[in-house]
DNA sequence: ATGTTCGATACCCAATTGGTATTAGGAAAA
DNA sequence: TTTTCCTAATACCAATTGGGTATCGAACAT
């Protein structure tokens, strides 16, 4: 007993005609015929009392009709709904991302990909960098939003947007004024700075920086965050560099700087498991990547 | 998607091993293999991700293999139930029965009947001969306890029992001491007669048999229902013939003689519809013969 | 390194399915 | 009553599908 037989019965029940049946179903009439012939054969049921011209449907037919039907029916929407699910229409999403993203590429993708699939169940999880890659790695998160490059052979990136450093300096600071700054004018600041544990790759960065220029940054303050190293800054406590993200803050006493040298900016990617063909994946990565195109760090709207 | 390529995914996943899964479902594994990426094909889905040694069951795969397991359960209880529906173990049964098997097979063949189909619903209705009649001609009424013979092409009859007739007096009768008597000697007598609309057949029958034995009968009372006649007779209006029935009453002023020569007793049979392959009817005229087997009239017992 | 395991592939055969032509038997019309 | 039409069943043929055997290639264990 299987589908397409319940689906030629259910025709022939449901038009009372053999040849109409058969018209509904695109098949001739004789092949018809005798696949409800081995219906009844296999079930060792009659299902149809037969006068040779027309036919009645005996209480085992009906039976087997309504079930039919619902088998059928029930059929239909598994195959609808697993089509769903391999295109990533439907299902459950676990996104994590690094806390930056908060103020950046995250709010547009999450509303774009919510808006284009809306039965999709997203689970967004905050997390650290290092949680985050193991938990890409052994599965737990499906998707990332975090900084590239990560060291992963297991792992796929897609760089979505640059972040270029600015220099930030509080209101009342002797370099307030200026629009760009020379990062050397920072040797002998007091700085405040991502933490290594926190924020690894902007510390390194920094750190490099600063290298670059030519001193070592003088450590008054570690913050974790974006938000923190902002609020710092504006207390006075003292100058940081950060990425442009910091602009989307409305901190009347923080300005934000250009650093003369552009250093390079500081990346934001998407990142996978390889191999990981799940449709949501596939499709929020794709999201991902147009709301990136949309996105405009405030800073270079000058 | 059909039936048997949902029980084949079932099994990979079950078995999480296509060797293993083609050995459970008795065929070789390639042809496993291939059924599965035909499926994947089909459904324009990836299930499994492969690693060329193993697999993983995609998000898709698992939504499936959850939906085919119902599907599947669904499929095996409609087979076992059409199946039950065709052999007459379930189901409803419309069983129309005149008034006079109240006391002869109708108990026991129900009774029977109940116990070896315990799942089929019976519907039992009292009717009187010619409604009876008209409602299996017309298909109201699947299987009918009355009296053959009927005129009626479409119906098939199997006679169950045959009931003697026997003489009815009242204890105060004259002829209440005997154990036989002939018909001649009720001549006279004021009859309690069967009407001819209640049961036609027995009111020509006694007519016949006492214009046989060579008279008319003074009708003194009419009544439909062998438990009135008796009553009657009982109460001294009269005497009666009627079928051996009466004597599963308990009325002390009756006396029930056996008719000297010996008139063919009264059939009942079990009739129904021809060509209702219907199990139900099948197993009911069985079940109804295997009663009227075992049914003894009690005037035969001495 | 090497053998083993496991899914994939290639190729073949058998079974199943569908199509065309035709038959048989009722039902309706003449 | 006879004829015609209609409908399911049958006979036969072709194409598709499903399953089997042999074998491969990669990954895992020894």
């Amino acid at each position: 007993m299987d589908l397409r037989t319940l689906r030629y019965f259910s025709a022939v029940v449901r038009e009372g005609h053999f040849g109409r049946a058969a018209a509904s179903l695109g098949i001739a009439q004789p092949p018809l015929t005798r696949q409800i012939q081995k219906l009844e054969r296999d079930l060792g049921v009659s299902l149809l009392q037969r006068t040779r011209k027309k036919f009645e449907v005996t209480p085992a037919g009906r039976l087997l009709y309504e079930r039919a039907g619902r088998l059928l029916d029930g059929a239909d929407q598994t195959e609808a709904d697993v089509r769903r699910a391999g295109t990533g229409e439907t299902g459950r999403l676990v996104i994590g991302f690094v806390h930056s993203n908060t103020f950046t590429i995250l709010p547009g993708a999450v509303a774009r990909f919510r808006a284009a699939y809306p039965d999709v169940e997203m689970d967004l999880r905050e997390m650290r960098h290092d949680n985050l890659v193991a938990g890409l790695e052994n599965g737990g998160i499906d998707v990332g939003l975090l900084r590239p490059p990560v060291s992963s052979r297991a792992l796929q990136a897609v760089t979505l947007i640059h972040e270029p450093f600015l220099a930030l300096v509080w209101s009342g600071h002797r370099l307030a004024a200026r629009r760009t700054v020379q990062l050397g004018q920072f040797a002998s600041e007091p700085f405040v700075m991502y933490s290594r544990i926190g924020a690894p790759l902007i510390h390194t960065r920094v750190m490099e920086m600063c290298k670059r220029a030519g001193f070592a940054p003088r450590i008054a303050q570690y913050a974790d965050q974006i938000d923190t190293v902002a609020s710092f800054v504006a207390a006075g406590i003292g100058v940081a560099l950060a990425p442009s993200t910091v602009t989307s803050f409305n901190m009347p006493s923080l300005r934000c700087l250009r650093i003369a040298d552009r250093p390079a900016p500081l990346a934001m990617g998407v990142m996978w498991r390889t191999g990981n063909a799940s449709g949501l994946v596939r499709n929020f990565t794709r999201v991902a990547r147009e709301a990136a195109v949309v996105w405009r760090p405030l800073a270079l709207l000058d």
